[in-house]
Order: structure tokens, then C-alpha cells, then sequence
DNA sequence: CTAGCCATGTAATCCGTTACATGATTGG
DNA sequence: CCAATCATGTAACGGATTACATGGCTAG
């Protein structure tokens, strides 16, 4: 009945916050060459955008998690060399070391897959096997992507948990491909006997 | 370079909205039994807010893709039934014909175990082996919810479709939980020979 | 010359959860 | 009487994408 109160009840969910703070303790510096690392390295479980990017840059300088020391030199175009300092590097620590929150996916196949009874299983099929195939190519990408890992010297510190990343990605995409195959079969298992009740439509 | 016209461009991502016109599709009235469908069916992937459902059902009546009757039975808290139009019912159809949008998900483990070498590997592992533990108790809730499925006669119509997203779930949640171990070994052959640099922590 | 990469940034908009607020009915 | 379940809704916030706006350098 009073209620109203401004409670702070635990703040949630600060990912691409602490995703910028990780790259810039891995020692990338501009906005541009963190969203280049998501999309060439993390691409298939994260996402950012410069919308996100640049003003978490700045809070965190705000906050003094970061500092930014503009560059003007001539014959380079502007940019701003973002560092973390010892507190930044601090919170990092931190959040690293937290036990990671699970965000619940969204999975629009399987949501459309539930309102099935309603649509013509040839529509039907046709998803899962468009599917199948974006599965098979993002295995193959994971393939792709593990052979460049192997052979880089370079990157020897960062491979084994790069590699850990990516073969997980090819593990789940593997799972779903097969899952459809399964699926495919269980379709054509009701097409023969079944009455769909999109014959209605 | 004439640009800034307003185009009309493409509109997307009305997966919610969709979620809920379905759900009127197969018959439910109440957004509250809209939410309970939700977390009770389709929990493993896909989720719905009441802060959604309800101003989405407005939404739809106000575009004649849904009624409303309000009912106010004594002996019974009031509620509003709403139910599709066949305008709704078209482009309900028309959603579930169309192939699905596969939206990024992010998988915050995985974004931490990519800075892994900033992390104690014992730190490491145990997530690992936390997460595995969650996947492994996702399998088995998505084993029991098969065999309540099977034994259900009134679903028969749902039945196999809704046997596959539950199966996809298994498939995947099986793969992240294999994919555990190998990491988890993985994880300790580095720690025989490896320098983590954290200990400049 | 021009395409493509480097590089930064903002505003609109949408999407979604959480917390709050309310209250009746039913079963133990 | 109390807890659970049915039932509806809003406000505040937080998070993310998209589109727009700008512009220099480099290689072909």
C-alpha cells in the first residue's frame, strides 16, 4: 500500500557492458576493432553493435573503468584508444570469475514448430529442411574456423579457449541438424495417416 | 545521397506479436493462460512477459486481428476473451508459411570462457562443470515432459510437433553437456603445461 | 575514380523484463 | 484463515538494432 519505495533490488544483466571491458583487457582499443572481434571471432553466440559499443565507452571512461586518449595524427583518420585501468581491470576480475546468467533463447523454428497441427506439413518440411541446411553450413563454418585456429602460432594463449568456443558452436549446430533429420522422418511419419487441419484454411 | 526518404522498409522481428496470435490460433482466450502456455510448453525456447502480452492484445483488437468480449460472470474474477479474426487468422497463416528469422543468441559462458585466459583455470572448470550440470538436468526435464506427452490423449493433434521442439531441446542440451567434458579435459591439459596469466592478478 | 575498409557517433524505435498494484475464488 | 491459482494491467527501466550522418586512406 505504500509501496513507491526506490528500492535498488540487484541489478541484472550488464553482458555487453562487461563484453567491451573483456576486449579491452584483451587489448583491443577503438569501438571499430571490437565489433570486427565479435563479428569475426564471437559471431556465433554474441553480438554488438556500434549503438551499444561507443556509449558503453564512454560511460565506462565516466565511471573511470576506462580511459580514452584521442589520436589525431595526420594521414590517420581520428580515433579514440580506449585502455582499462586497475579498477576496470578489477571489475573484470569479478564478473569473469562470476558463474555466467543464462538468458533464455528464442527459437522461432521451434515456436512455429508448435503451431504445426495448423500448417501443411509440405510448409512444414520445407522449414526443417532449409534448416538442416543452415545447420550443415554453420558446421562447416565452426570446420573452417578450428583448421585457422590450429594453425596460428600467434594466438597460442587465447587458442585452446577459442577452440573451446567454436566446438561448442559445432556441437549444438551438429545436434540441431540431426534433430532434423529425426523431425523430417517423424513429418512424414503423420503425412501418411494424418488429417492436417489446414485444410480449413 | 538524396536519402532520408521515409521508406516504409521492411518491417521486422514481430516474433512476440506472433507468439500471441498464435496462441489465440490454437484457442487460448486469457492472456493469462497465454503466459501459462508459455512457461509450462514452451519454456526451452521461448519466453513471454505479461508487460507483453497484454498490450499486444490490445494492439491486435485495435487492428481487427482480434476481439474482446469482456466478461463479467458473477462468481468469477473478470476477464476478456479474445479470439481471432479470420483477418487475423490470415495473417497468422501467413507467418507460419513464412521461413522463420533466426535471431543471434548469446551465450554469456561461452563469451567468458573466449577471455579464459585471463582466468584462473579452476574458476574455469567449475563453471564447466556447473553448466554441465545444468545442461544435464535440462535433458532430463525435457525426457520427463516426452513421456508425459506420450501418454496424453487429447493432445494427439499437437502431439508430434510438440514432441519435436521438445526433442530439439534434448538434442541440444545433450550436445552442450557433451561438449562439457571435452572442454573440461581440454581445460586440464592446459593446466599441466600452461601459464595462466592471472596470477599478475 | 571508386570500392572497400578504417573509424566514430546519434536518434528513433522497438523489444522485453521487473516491479508494482489489485483483487476474487478455491481448497486445505 | 491462508496459500495458491486465476486474472489484469501499468510504469520504469534496460537493452539492442537500425538508420542516418560523416569522412579519410588505400589499392586496384
Amino acid at each position: 500500500m505504500e509501496g513507491l519505495a526506490l528500492s535498488p533490488p540487484a541489478r541484472k544483466r550488464l553482458g555487453s557492458r562487461f563484453a567491451v571491458l573483456g576486449m579491452l583487457g584483451m587489448g583491443l582499443e577503438t569501438g571499430y576493432s571490437m565489433k570486427k572481434h565479435v563479428e569475426t571471432n564471437l559471431r556465433h553466440f554474441w553480438s554488438a553493435s556500434y549503438g551499444r559499443i561507443y556509449p558503453i565507452l564512454r560511460e565506462l571512461v565516466t565511471e573511470g573503468l576506462a580511459t580514452c586518449e584521442p589520436e589525431a595524427k595526420p594521414g590517420r583518420r581520428r580515433r579514440n584508444r580506449y585502455k582499462l585501468t586497475p579498477k576496470g581491470q578489477e571489475q573484470l576480475n569479478a564478473w569473469l570469475a562470476e558463474p555466467p546468467e543464462h538468458q533464455p533463447h528464442r527459437h522461432e523454428l521451434l515456436l512455429k514448430l508448435s503451431f504445426g497441427r495448423y500448417v501443411p506439413t509440405a510448409i512444414t518440411k520445407q522449414m526443417l529442411e532449409e534448416h538442416r541446411e543452415v545447420c550443415r553450413l554453420a558446421v562447416d563454418a565452426c570446420a573452417k574456423m578450428e583448421a585457422q585456429l590450429q594453425g596460428d602460432a600467434k594466438l597460442h594463449r587465447d587458442q585452446p579457449y577459442w577452440l573451446m568456443t567454436i566446438r561448442c558452436g559445432r556441437a549444438v549446430r551438429a545436434a540441431e541438424q540431426a534433430w532434423c533429420d529425426d523431425a523430417i522422418e517423424l513429418l512424414d511419419g503423420i503425412d501418411g495417416q494424418g488429417s492436417d487441419e489446414a485444410s480449413e484454411m
